[in-house]
DNA sequence: TATTGTTATACTCTATAACTATA
DNA sequence: TATAGTTATAGAGTATAACAATA
């Protein structure tokens, strides 16, 4: 659903915000990755983790990871092995296919962004990101929460 | 999902759009009404209109918005009648109380807005606006489109 | 034959609880 | 007994096609 009061400044963040999502989301199609496989692959950038740590960090709950990572590893992009410290957990690992497909992720996100910011100056998107960032995060009042 | 790299404009446009969506989503319900159905309301607001024009209007297939005006009846907020000029029409329009509950929605979006931008001033307000405004929508890079 | 609204179906996403293997 | 990962199941949301009534 989309088109209606952007005159509410609420709404009107909120749809180009999700235009934007959407928009981001077919460049990572482009670039041959399932979204929240993609979303994965760029957690695990800076190192490796556990299974339940990436969930966490993710925000997502650990019984969704499992479908993802398997598909991430039949794609040969990432890789578990078992912590031998505690042969519970499961170490979750970027290969170097991973690697690659991040960079490619890197340049997709990059050109949908010059495609959606490219009207307005750096300076301009500078003011918008700060703006953006001094909007009200309150988590006591999202959706599922109590 | 949730928290990734809000170093990127892209990113964070789309993560702070969402948590503005999931935050007004959450007001409508505490103002007893489901999100897709008060959308309707307000798409309904202006006047009285047919049901494939209100699709139409709203971005959805028809056949979605047979259960959401089904509810609206139900909770006396809308009704349809027949069209008599084309009596395959159906004339959509809002109630008594679908007005006052469009009241109750205002008030309620109203005060999400309130707390999602109280850091702002009403200037960076419309800065905000402004530069939101200027973030091109592209229907030729639409997810779903061809 | 085309159009309006409706119903039915399927597919994705997500949320939850039960299960296993390890600790 | 508690924890990490997995599996199974159910619910919401959405997209599509087939259908009945009317034009």
């Amino acid at each position: 659903m989309a088109a209606l009061p952007t005159d509410r400044l609420g709404f009107l963040l909120s749809f180009r915000g999700e235009l934007t999502g959407a928009r981001i989301r077919a460049a990572l199609g482009v670039a041959g990755l399932h979204p929240r496989n993609a979303m994965t692959l760029m957690q695990l950038a800076p190192g490796a983790m556990s299974q339940r740590d990436l969930a966490a960090a993710m925000e997502i709950d650990p019984s969704q990871l499992v479908a993802i990572l398997n598909e991430l590893e039949a794609d040969g992009l990432a890789e578990r092995r078992r912590d031998p410290a505690d042969r519970r957990r499961h170490i979750v690992e970027i290969t170097e296919a991973g690697a690659a497909a991040l960079g490619r992720i890197d340049t997709a996100v990059g050109e949908a962004e010059r495609e959606l910011f490219g009207d307005l100056t750096e300076a301009e998107q500078a003011v918008l990101r700060g703006l953006l960032d001094r909007v009200v995060v309150d988590p006591a009042h999202h959706e599922c929460g109590e």
